[in-house]
DNA sequence: ATGAAAGCGCTAACAC
DNA sequence: GTGTTAGCGCTTTCAT
């Protein structure tokens, strides 16, 4: 008899009590007696019980089951905050599943979506580019948060590192090293991260009193892939830029990958600045100087947000936004000459 | 009255009919005149009914949904093979979810095992490192599928690439193009793709009548950033390797990056050739020769035969092994003065 | 071919 | 403080 079969009944039996004070006892609910309740909890870690949560949904409408939707399960940023969430989840009391899209662009099918109300409590969403489904989750009643949002559209509560700030930490530490040609590596315009990182740029040099220049931002997509092939757009230009900001860390290491290609060298001839701090940030080389995102904190944010929406409580505020930090390594220096 | 209150009765009601009927209808059971059959499914297209796979689960021991469980979500490897998972698990009728581990050689919680029983009706596991958790759960009678093998466990049927094969390619494409000395970088040697491939790099050497020099041999682990860090190693033998066969293309493309580093030009003074064929081999510099895995057809397989579990007949063949083949690139050339 | 009844494991609601 | 009842949505089993 494999320990799936311990239900509340069978520690009803061997309590000598009804299933429903053992109900009570193991959810922490008033109505039982001290004594019971210890007894109850005893024999419960001894026949090894766990509640079964889907019955537990169907009937309380809670499984103690939160959901993760991603599309991008190959990204560094994504799988730490993954990892994050999850241990917030598990020491809150919550399991983690999630939901990978597959096709990136495309919203999950409606079977696909009502299994997600089927088995979980809340979702949170990252880096939501398609949400069409999320409405449809939402108009269910589904409690949801988004980590990074999808442009300006705040329909739901939001956890997001500062990235207006940080961006401007970034420019001003590229600033403040003596650098006034200084490059503008997008990120994927459609969130709201990269526009913030977008603005930031922009206004930061105009404070600073440096005329905008449209050639030295150059569009990318977050990824290593577009970081490497635009640094030859970028030697191109006639007067060349001493320093590259790169909306994210992955795309920063394009940027490396691709100066290095170039015969570059990093940061005596360019300095490179990232955004994130992703783990492979302290390891490429040289290695990056970034802005570092709280992505634990982040985890955490989102869960517990997340869980007080469950409770019914309403988001304290919208839109949660963490500090950033600067973290200085060596991939940046004084320009050439500087 | 959102679409999550469409249930069986609903249907049964509107069509006139019980609710078994319905249910036998839309599981197409027999049982139900063809026209009974046609109305009634028409009727719960027209509503958007949508079966609720936990109920489903809790009364048949059936929920049409599977599991997949992995440590390296950040893994393209494992992100394609979960596409392909999830692509082949949709065509077949059923759900996939996915559960990370977070913690890589941890195994779960107790809670978790028991909500994977409680949700899923069977388990692919990818790169199973530790695998003591599968065994709880298959003490549970969860059918389950490894994608490579820990070690040479086998108590769980297997699909995997023919590692020892696609190894012996990548070695005599190397000697093929007059390398003598070639290196050969691990992967991680728990499992048995690594295990596999080095013995394929020892014996096909052997067979060409090349001695094998242990000097040759380095400790990876499927990184890249070993990849990378183990170059300096190889070229400070004193009598230099032409070739090097990394076990995976993540610890190739390192090697690239390493020799990029080192200022090394390849091929023309290193040739490097992996193994996978995952996405980013095509696009790094130089484009990399490899030895090209199924994907999408290992995780087809994966998911057929862990149907066939379900439906409780054996496994044809307990490890399956699919055919592998060289993709020849730019990374590979004639060792100097060769 | 169809339906009625019972049960899966759990909890909310209402007893006592 | 404790137990009983009912019900969640589905499928099994047994009738008809």
């Amino acid at each position: 008899m494999s320990k799936s079969d311990v239900t509340l009944l069978a520690i009803a039996n061997a309590a000598g009590v009804s299933q429903m004070t053992v109900s009570r006892a193991l959810s922490n609910k008033p109505g039982v007696s001290r004594a019971k309740r210890e007894e109850i909890l005893r024999i419960a870690a001894e026949q090894g019980y766990v509640v079964n949560r889907t019955q537990q949904k169907s009937s309380s409408r809670r499984s103690h089951v939160i959901g993760l939707v991603t599309a991008e399960l190959h990204n560094p940023f994504v799988s730490e905050l993954v990892a994050g969430v999850g241990r917030a989840a598990r020491t809150a009391g919550y399991e983690l599943l999630v939901y990978s899209l597959v096709e990136p662009d495309q919203p999950p099918l409606p079977r696909v979506i009502k299994l997600m109300q089927q088995v979980i409590d809340g979702i949170i969403a990252l880096l939501p580019y398609e949400h069409s489904y999320l409405e449809v989750l939402a108009d269910a009643r589904v409690p949801i948060i988004t980590v990074d949002q999808y442009g300006r559209f705040v329909r739901f509560p939001s956890i997001a590192a500062d990235s207006y700030a940080g961006a401007c930490m970034a420019v001003r530490h590229l600033l403040g090293l003596g650098h006034k040609r200084i490059a503008f590596l997008t990120g994927d315009e459609r969130l709201a991260s990269a526009q913030d990182r977008h603005r930031a740029y922009l206004d930061t040099l105009t404070q600073a009193g440096i005329a905008i220049d449209p050639e030295l931002v150059l569009a990318g997509n977050y990824s290593l892939s577009r970081g490497q092939s635009v640094v030859k757009s970028l030697l191109a230009l006639k007067d060349r830029p001493t320093a590259v900001f790169a909306a994210n860390d992955m795309s920063a290491i394009g940027v490396l990958a691709g100066l290095k290609e170039a015969g570059l060298r990093v940061p005596e001839e360019m300095s490179v600045i990232g955004f994130d701090d992703i783990p492979g940030a302290a390891q490429c080389h040289p290695a990056l100087t970034t802005i570092r995102q709280p992505i634990q904190q982040m985890g955490r944010s989102a869960v517990n947000t997340l869980l007080a929406l469950i409770a019914g409580l309403e988001a304290a505020s919208p839109q949660i936004v963490l500090p950033t930090e600067l973290v200085v390594r060596a991939s940046t220096g004084v320009p050439r000459g500087g």
